[in-house]
DNA sequence: CACGGCGCTGTAAACGTTTACGGCGCACGT
DNA sequence: ACGTGCGCCGTAAACGTTTACAGCGCCGTG
């Protein structure tokens, strides 16, 4: 693990500059045989270029930070999972962040961009604050936001519509029958819960069904909350014949706790799940989901830094990608 | 996005030179009303130090790569969960590789510590060849290997112990009365496939049970494959009255196959997975699983890892982390 | 009062690159 | 034979830090 040689050692080798060495290094017109004595002293010395330098001579470190709440969590891993691949493709390195969803992590991640070590941000926050916006605005490198942000706010942007997501689902319940449909949904002061809520309720509207609070659940994004909104439901209004789950734990807590009451999925009940993660498949039966585009969203955004990075100065973009449902056997299965 | 404050700005602003500067910087002593003023300077200017000059002097990145196959795979999944909280606490950035399990790659992530924009490599390479050894022992930044290497190799290493991991699950079964106990097993030709055969028979061996070839299946690691297996296992013997499987997906595929053959499980047959992936909770019945540790072989990684960081100097460890068997519904349930 | 020592500060070099600029040698045209 | 232009090349500066070293002012002591 002795210093390694630099360009110094190889033009002293080859009997020429640091200048020409760095020419021939970086396939600028040099003279042929220039070029053969540079290489061959590589070669002999097994030379690498010092990565810090570079960057800090060119400003680039071509390496991309990839923030995130939890990198256990199977829908930023979707994310991770498509991203990678497009920065690679690219020439850049993943930096991943997890941040444990909170806040004042975010926030110093946000902070640590002006130390330069990455050439962008991408970061999917839990929820997004003043804070959050401010330093966005004020950032030394570039941002891309998978989630939702204010309009006008002046930053690269994908967004899921979990809104239209969950409208989808019970549009498909509805569909096969279904006319007492119960919501589990997490917290309403997420960004998520709050828009799946409101997805709910109008998509009943769409479907000429009444809104009854009575069938609906507030608990958290968990299998056992799942289970205890479940049961909590079913107590309350045993007469309800499907479940729309605001994500795929919820739904395999819901699963669990019909299976116990002896209740059929789907045939007694049918249960749609969120986010289509590969739980959903692996579950019994297997679960009916929305996919709310995780991966795509992931890729999407790898490839709205790539292209700031390449200029700038272009407009600021905001994707939506919208969402999928995929028909398992929680629901019936395919028709 | 106006090029930052440096140094130089805070040396002119409070009318110091750079050294000065750098010094209250870095909590060197100093007179007090000198400090006052660069904390003062520094605070207007918004200065953040800039990582990549400062890593070119100090030759210290504070970044870590892990190199692995598939982010995708929770086995990995895992191991980066573990890693990152603990590089986390020690200051550490964490570099993320996906190298699709392709060799050249792989060579590539270990040649590429010559630039030296990482002070160490952890991996888990897929199989380890010749060069994987050769550039490992020649590599100008510290090595963790995850996974098998020969005794020997001057490199700190951590180990699972697949062989053991299949014995206590064969145990387990005989414990419960099983006594045909089918194997579901990937490629003999991977590290972990020839380790799980061998544990296999020895287990056998050592519960007083014959090793019957019609009882073994070979296939691949994913659930189609061990639907498949278990399909052909089940026509060849009909009497099998348990299934160890070389790993969860496998399992997964092996509990469709036996749901719509009609056999119970437990009951009729007892399901044992490996890995105890997040799928293996979401299963139904819960399936029964050996894990090898990988969250821990994760944690101790960036342990040894952050110890050779400290003392270059040190012995090369090798630690083997102990199986553990986690028993759910599939094999009947906690006793 | 002279001097040694101490505490603080500034100057400058170094880390390993990239790159602007000027110089040198050669071929060519007049 | 001499100027011109061109193609290569070397010198040196720059990127933003850290740090060895020397200098300076001040205090206390003899």
């Amino acid at each position: 693990m002795a210093d390694g040689p630099t360009i110094n050692t190889i033009a002293e080798r080859a009997g020429v500059s640091i200048a020409s060495v760095s020419r021939v290094l970086n396939g600028l017109p040099t003279r042929q045989d220039t070029v053969a004595k540079v290489m061959k002293a590589a070669q002999e010395l097994g030379y690498v270029r010092n990565a810090v330098a570079r960057s800090l001579k060119s400003r680039r470190t071509h390496q991309i930070a990839f923030a995130m709440a939890d990198v256990g969590n199977p829908v930023y891993l979707a994310m991770v999972r498509q991203i990678q691949p497009v920065l690679k493709a690219a020439g850049y390195r993943l930096v991943l962040h997890s941040t444990d969803a909170v806040v004042a992590d975010e926030i110093d991640v946000l902070h640590s961009l002006g130390e330069r070590y990455v050439d962008g941000l991408i970061m999917s926050p839990i929820r997004v604050t003043e804070d959050h916006l401010r330093m966005i605005a004020t950032a030394r490198a570039p941002v891309v936001v998978i989630g939702l942000v204010p309009d006008g706010t002046p930053v690269d942007n994908v967004r899921a519509d979990s809104h239209a997501g969950v409208r989808l689902a019970v549009d498909h319940l509805h569909g096969r029958g279904r006319r007492r449909i119960g919501f589990l949904n997490g917290p309403l002061d997420t960004v998520p819960g709050a828009a799946r809520h409101a997805g709910y309720r109008e998509a009943l509207e769409a479907c000429g069904l009444p809104y009854d609070p009575q069938l609906v659940e507030v608990g958290d994004f968990y299998r056992e909350a799942g289970a205890k909104a479940a049961r909590e439901l079913l107590a309350r209004r045993p007469d309800v014949d499907s479940l729309m789950c605001a994500n795929d734990l919820i739904a395999l807590g819901a699963l669990d706790v019909l299976r116990s009451a002896g209740r059929r999925v789907p045939e007694d009940v049918a249960v749609v799940g969120m986010d289509d993660t590969e739980l959903a498949a692996a579950a019994w039966p297997s679960l009916t989901s929305v996919d709310l585009g995780s991966a795509e969203r992931g890729r999407v955004a790898a490839e709205l830094m790539l292209a700031r990075l390449a200029d700038p100065e272009r407009e600021h973009s905001v994707v939506t990608v919208p969402p999928r449902l995929v028909v398992r056997e929680s629901t019936g299965g395919a028709a």
